[in-house]
DNA sequence: CGCTTACGATATATATCGTAAGCGGTGCAATATT
């Protein structure tokens, strides 16, 4: 876990530093004032030191790396998730003509722009440079990022390194390599989200040095929380459009699968409501114009996947709804995130069955491909010298796309070295040891999945005050109930205290614990008779204290 | 895992029931087809 040593903020910063990145932020940018932790993340970045940044959305976190990019020498690569989002961020600096030069770089913008791009860059004029990880994959592209000289690399969104990286965008996983292939510059890592093991992943598989983490606004006092249990899924239904009509607008609602965007949003429409659905599955020209109507306040309600989210930039939204669980409470409590930016009050209300985690756990438990890992781990076996993820593709006759995951997980599992020239076998590990590791990691990872899902269902189905949850869960205490929950005005908060006595008893939040059967963990919170604790193999594991003590189960280490 | 859909059987000629099969999220980049 992240040592609280590396959780201090920076506490002497030189005048003249402090001068310096407030008159940049104010020439170039026309910022008279940066927020809290902003000024302090830049500071740190300037000293080299790489930085793990937590902040809302719209807390204005980009300007971390726009100021510290502008008063360092060389260029800013700026690592981002979605070509939509490059697109915005690059425009929005090319509005400010003071500001250093915008480029991006990606498969979206054509041949001739990429090549201008890159002319830019060569000739030293090019600021803040914006790729997807999957540029970063390729090795023309390590080759000139390397000849340039790169200052500042920035992984914006950065918990996709930890939600997408195993499977879904394995590419986000290599981003260490990049960054040492291109010198090693210093390392900035900012995302809206993350309880302590997506940082603590973060950290890890960026593999930043001695980091810096600056950690701003978890708790949104003004978002009212609230769930709604359900047995039957038409009463679900029904409730969730009624939520809809009646609430104040605009908002978001957010549902489990397509279908239900184009089911919702037709229901909605029925009732004269300005509804649209919005999933992954519509054209690049839909969804931009989804996200400018919404923006524009064309929409009541956009119902959405997951898909919507990233990029959202609009203060005003008064609801989020969700009609289904999310994969974790790290994404819930994302999504919940962006209303009420404007400080004025929003709700959140999760509509909540038991049966909807069943769709959640579906995606969770995706077996590995064993065939592809035997592919893999024989073509390691026979190759002389370690080889880049492209000759292994090659030479295993799989795309890159079917590579990466099984790839990763060798990697994870210990059967494969990824080592500064390239992959290797483990030299005394036999293919079918190798596949056997492999697909013990991939139980791993189904475990820590499904205990991410339970933390959800604990969230929806806690007496206890839903703030508290919710902060504690993000490593930040609290004792008294928030007064703007749903079991705050029941009343049932007050019964079940959560947060009382965290420093009490034999494991404190953060301690080191090293279980009989599941490994060492984290502890990440402490009740009355229990104690949530973060398994790396197990993931969250809720252990009552009494059976701790009468099994002897749990040591401190 | 559970919801939706398709299909066959049933009891009657249009609808209902039961069972089995299929499916479900997030996006990059590169490629084939307009």
């Amino acid at each position: 876990m992240l040592s609280a040593s590396t959780c201090e903020h920076a506490s002497v910063t030189s005048s003249t530093t402090t001068d310096r990145i407030s008159n940049t932020a104010d020439e170039l940018f026309g910022w008279t004032e940066l927020r809290p932790g902003l000024a302090d993340a830049i500071a740190q970045v300037l000293d080299g030191r790489d930085v793990l940044a937590i902040m809302p959305t719209g807390y204005g976190k980009s300007a971390v790396y726009k100021v510290a990019g502008a008063l360092l020498p060389g260029m800013t690569v700026v690592v981002s998730p979605l070509i939509a989002l490059q697109d915005d961020q690059v425009a929005g600096i090319r509005d400010r003509p003071t500001a250093p030069t915008a480029y991006a770089i990606n498969s979206a913008q054509g041949e001739r722009a990429n090549e201008e791009a890159w002319r830019e860059v060569e000739g030293g004029r090019v600021g803040y440079l914006f790729l997807s990880p999957e540029q970063l994959a390729r090795e023309d592209v390590i080759e000139r990022l390397a000849a340039a000289s790169v200052s500042l690399f920035v992984v914006d969104e950065a918990h996709c390194v930890s939600s997408w990286g195993h499977d879904f965008r394995p590419d986000y996983l290599r981003l260490h390599d990049a960054v040492d292939a291109i010198g090693r510059p210093t390392v900035l890592a900012m995302t809206a989200t993350g309880a302590g093991p997506v940082r603590q992943e973060i950290v890890d598989r960026l593999e930043l040095r001695d980091p810096v983490l600056i950690s701003r606004g978890y708790d949104r006092p003004n978002i009212r929380l609230e769930v709604v249990r359900h047995s039957d899924d038409d009463a679900k239904r029904a409730a969730v459009v009624e939520d809809v009509e009646s609430l104040q607008k605009p908002g978001l609602l957010y549902v489990g699968t397509r279908r239900d965007t184009e089911r919702y949003a037709e229901e909605l429409r029925s009732r004269g409501l300005r509804a649209a659905a919005y999933h992954g599955g519509l054209g690049a020209k839909d969804r931009r114009g989804l996200h400018e109507g919404f923006r524009a306040d064309e929409y009541d309600v956009v119902v959405a996947t997951s898909a919507f989210g990233m990029g959202i930039d609009k203060a005003g939204i008064r609801f989020v709804l969700h009609a289904a669980v999310t994969e974790s409470v790290d994404e819930y409590y994302q999504e919940v995130g962006r209303s009420g930016r404007d400080g004025e009050p929003a709700l959140a209300r999760l509509h909540y069955r038991s049966e909807d985690l069943s769709l959640r756990s579906f995606f969770a438990g995706n077996s590995p491909n064993r065939s592809r890992l035997e592919r893999i781990a024989t073509a390691l076996a026979s190759v002389e010298r370690p080889v880049s993820a492209a000759e292994l593709a090659e030479a295993t006759l799989l795309s890159s796309r079917q590579l990466g995951p099984s790839l990763s997980l060798l990697i994870d599992a210990g059967a494969a070295v990824d080592g500064d020239d390239g992959i290797s076998a483990v030299s005394d590990m036999g293919v079918g040891e190798a596949v056997a590791a492999a697909v013990t990691q991939a139980e791993n990872r189904a475990n820590i999945d499904e205990s991410r899902i339970a933390m959800m269902r604990s969230y929806a189905e806690t007496l206890s005050c839903r703030r508290i949850f919710l902060l504690g869960y993000f490593g930040e205490e609290r004792d008294e109930p928030c007064g703007n929950c749903d079991t705050c005005t029941s009343g049932t908060a007050y019964e079940h205290l959560d947060g009382a006595d965290q420093d009490a008893g034999p494991f404190p939040v953060d301690a080191t614990v090293r279980h009989r059967e599941w490994g060492s963990g984290t502890v990440m919170k402490v009740e009355d008779d229990r104690i949530t604790v973060f398994f790396g193999t197990e993931g969250y594991r809720v252990l009552s204290l009494e059976a701790i003590a009468e099994h002897d189960l749990l040591e401190r280490v």
